[in-house]
DNA sequence: GGGCACCGAGCCT
DNA sequence: GAGGCTCGG
């Protein structure tokens, strides 16, 4: 039998904030003459008008739809404004969109850990700021509530009587509620001032929803748009999952969902909980039957990731029906334009959250004209990223022939170039991932991978603060950067009074964590680096953030006190909850432990060596196997704005003067100074030796067997990105010039015995085979 | 003459 | 770990 716990401190408080069609709010802040028009946002209007990717509020009420053509919208609507989607390089371009996404995040993530969701979604974990106010001005103390809070939606509360807001008031204010629903009252309380402000400073509206979990808060920002919010009181869940039909769950409305209507009859969420554990997981396998079994009874235990950068950058495009590409001339023409658009990104990225891609991917789709396979797909490739466009356009041309070989198979190809060559090429993408922050203190590298040509944003005067503050999230090309011009005015909320000036004294936390962790004896690499940059101001701002897991939420789920298990009535806390309690504070304490690792230079990326010159290389290889090896940092590099302000500043002031990353190539060698070389051989050692791992919560720590963390949310995987320098294959040093591979060989000795037709790191083992062509 | 465009995340093997 | 597949928007 479940221990109701003694507190319900566990409860956390999740909002899930939604931009209302958010493409087109984007276009009409750029033409108000749009705005309250029925507008729809489309891409490629050659044919019956282009496609609809977002659709405003106006025009749905004529019953336009997404799905929809141009043309048709234009039936339905004939008064609708089409906007078309930027284009560039022959693509749609959705830089803009994502930037103006990079402003509303920086916004959020002021107030509690933020995640990412989408270019238009944002989940933020307000338990503490919650929890803060609460003690500190809970809704009850206050004279007045904001009106934006009294417009929320409470769930189950009656929408029918005559003063909502005044009973919405009461909700918000009651001073006998559960601890949690108090929560949740701060919470809607924070993220109506949250909404405010995002409307203030870049004229969006939003939608959230406010709820104890992911799931629940992501339903409920669905339930009343646009610009509206809901609450979701625990009373009030089961009566929501109930009723709502299981398409409508996240995860559920695709073949999954299909599945479970027709092999269990089911129609809504609520109907699993006829279905015990063991009968879903029999069905379903293990993980997903546990899923299936914890969201019938509104338990989720995904966290909200502190991620405000998204994991990968990809450009691609669709070649449909005759524009299929069939030469290799062509699909090379439409690399090339691809890798440029994503060879901006990269840069941005790197110059704007100081970030470096490892592996480069080109998936493709395709189709043989005349083949009894023809079912078969074109295989995705990768390869190890190398930084430069030429470098890039030409590692996707090789992965993409690699590709096409591994396609056509034995069936014989004809020459290429050939017209009839018997394949078509009907998409195309290049994409980047295995992205990780160059450790901090580094940023003088910038200089060296900072080309003149870079970025037009490198020309912003200082007083463009503000503007690179909004721009600072975005990984976007860096013309749109120019595009994010801070908001002059103030706009006025709608209905907007007196409000709450509530704020969390997130700086003061984080600084007193960022304190402790240096006070721990921390990172020799704090002291290396001041070492290497006497003159350094930054070393003191720029450390990243430590991990925050002062707080490990131990309840995720609903009902698990024995509060709550009354006040919903049957439903029961599992006893495997407790259980996995005390595995997962197990596994937590284990895997604490390994963090401490660091890293060893044997894990050096040989492929990031290799764009350095080589005397650089030879220095990297002696000093970092002698001084560097367990260096640590924290995982998890906050882009806490403080931090990023700082980085900014420092990078601002340092950009001018420059290389080209292009030239990173042995000839330009001599060009460095002694003192960019100290830089890169600082960057080297540290990007080396402790690249940091993607953000392990604490929750993602527990194994699969902890239910409430087993779902979705990739829980214990631990993604490291290495290459052994004796698994370097040695065919690769063919490719260098001479005087390079002299040195290459010296720092590599003593070397193993090939191993034939064996995996090596460099990229040459993907092409090997293209090599005599 | 014809079409879900483009992008990102996560799970599984 | 690369690559296939699914899902959401």
């Amino acid at each position: 039998m479940p221990v109701a716990k003694p507190e319900s401190s566990d409860a956390r408080i999740i909002a899930h904030i939604d931009m209302d069609c958010f493409y087109v709010q984007v276009e009409q802040r750029k033409q108000p003459d749009l705005r309250g028009l029925p507008t729809a946002v489309v891409q490629y209007n050659s044919w019956k008008g282009g496609g609809l990717i977002a659709v405003s509020y106006e025009a749905r009420k004529f019953g336009v739809k997404r799905s929809m053509r141009g043309d048709e919208a234009k039936q339905v609507c004939p008064q609708i404004q089409l906007v078309q989607v930027p284009v560039a390089r022959g693509k749609a371009d959705l830089n803009v969109y994502r930037n103006a996404g990079s402003e509303v995040v920086s916004i959020l993530a002021r107030k509690g850990r933020c995640e990412r969701a989408s270019i238009d979604e944002v989940y933020l974990d307000l338990t503490d700021a919650a929890e803060a106010m609460l003690a500190e001005m809970p809704p009850e103390s206050l004279e007045a509530i904001d009106e934006e809070a009294l417009k929320s939606h409470v769930l189950g509360l009656n929408e029918g009587g005559n003063d909502i807001k005044e009973s919405v008031r009461v909700w918000l204010c009651r001073s006998q509620a559960d601890h949690r629903d108090k929560l949740l009252a701060c919470g809607a309380l924070i993220v109506a001032e949250l909404r405010m402000q995002v409307f203030r400073e870049t004229e969006f509206t939003c939608s959230a929803g406010i709820a104890h979990n992911k799931m629940l808060a992501k339903l409920a920002s669905a339930m009343n748009k646009p610009a509206q919010q809901t609450i979701v009181p625990l009373s009030c869940v089961r009566g929501l999952l109930g009723s709502l039909p299981i398409k409508k769950m996240k995860q559920l409305g695709g073949k999954l969902g299909s599945s479970i209507q027709s092999d269990l009859g089911v129609n809504t969420v609520g109907d699993l909980l006829q279905f015990s554990e063991e009968k879903l997981q029999e069905c379903y396998g293990i993980n997903t039957g546990t899923w299936l079994w914890n969201i019938a009874r509104g338990i989720s235990g995904e966290e909200v990731e502190g991620r405000l950068l998204s994991k990968s950058h990809g450009s691609g495009k669709t070649f449909p029906g005759p524009k299929a590409l069939k030469t290799i001339a062509s699909v090379e023409h439409w690399l090339n334009e691809l890798c440029e658009e994503l060879d901006e990104r990269l840069r941005s990225d790197l110059e704007q959250n100081k970030r470096i891609a490892h592996t480069l991917t080109l998936h493709a789709r395709a189709y043989k004209s005349n083949d009894s396979d023809s079912h078969k797909k074109f295989p995705s490739k990768s390869c190890p990223l190398r930084y430069g466009i030429a470098k890039i356009q030409e590692d996707a041309l090789n992965l993409f022939q690699a590709g096409l070989r591994e396609y056509l198979g034995s069936c014989k190809v004809k020459t290429q170039g050939n017209q009839c060559s018997g394949w078509s090429i009907t998409a195309l993408s290049v994409s980047a991932s295995k992205i990780v922050a160059i450790p901090t203190g580094t940023r003088s590298i910038m200089k060296y991978f900072h080309g003149q040509d870079l970025s037009s944003s490198s020309l912003k005067q200082p007083q463009d603060r503000s503007t690179e503050e909004a721009a600072s999230l975005s990984h976007s090309g860096s013309e749109s950067c120019l595009g994010l011009n801070p908001r002059e005015t103030q706009k006025q909320f709608p209905g907007e009074e007196t409000r709450i000036n509530y704020d969390m004294p997130n700086l003061d936390q984080q600084e007193k964590k960022r304190k402790m962790w240096e006070d721990q004896g921390t990172p020799s690499i704090l002291r290396f680096f001041k070492r290497h940059n006497p003159t350094s101001s930054l070393s003191e701002q720029e450390q990243v953030e430590p991990i925050q897991d002062t707080k490990v939420s131990s309840s995720s789920g609903l009902w698990t006190t024995s509060e709550s298990c009354s006040e919903t009535g049957q439903i029961q806390l599992p006893k495997e909850m407790m259980v996995a309690e005390t595995e997962s504070n197990a596994r937590r304490d284990s895997s604490a432990a390994k963090r401490n690792d660091g890293y060893k230079i044997d894990d050096i990326d040989c492929s990031v060596m290799d764009e350095l010159p080589p005397e650089i290389q030879e220095e990297v290889q002696a000093w970092s196997s002698e001084e560097l090896n367990q260096v640590q940092l924290p995982k998890e590099m906050m882009v806490a704005e403080t931090e990023s302000n700082a980085r900014r500043d420092s990078l601002a002031a340092k950009r001018n003067d420059g290389y080209k990353i292009d030239d990173i190539d042995c000839s330009v060698m001599d060009e460095l100074s002694p003192e960019i070389q100290e830089e890169v051989q600082a960057w080297s050692s540290e990007e080396l030796n402790q690249v940091q791992l993607p953000k392990e919560t604490m929750a993602a720590e527990t194994g699969p067997n902890d239910r409430r963390c087993s779902l979705g949310g990739g829980a214990d995987r631990r993604e490291t990105w290495s290459y052994k320098i004796d698994e370097i294959d040695p065919s690769v040093i063919d490719e260098l010039p001479p005087e390079i591979r002299a040195e290459v060989q010296a720092w590599l000795r003593p070397q193993k015995p090939a191993k034939t037709g064996k995996r090596g790191s460099s990229i040459a083992h993907y092409f090997s085979p293209m090599k005599n062509k």
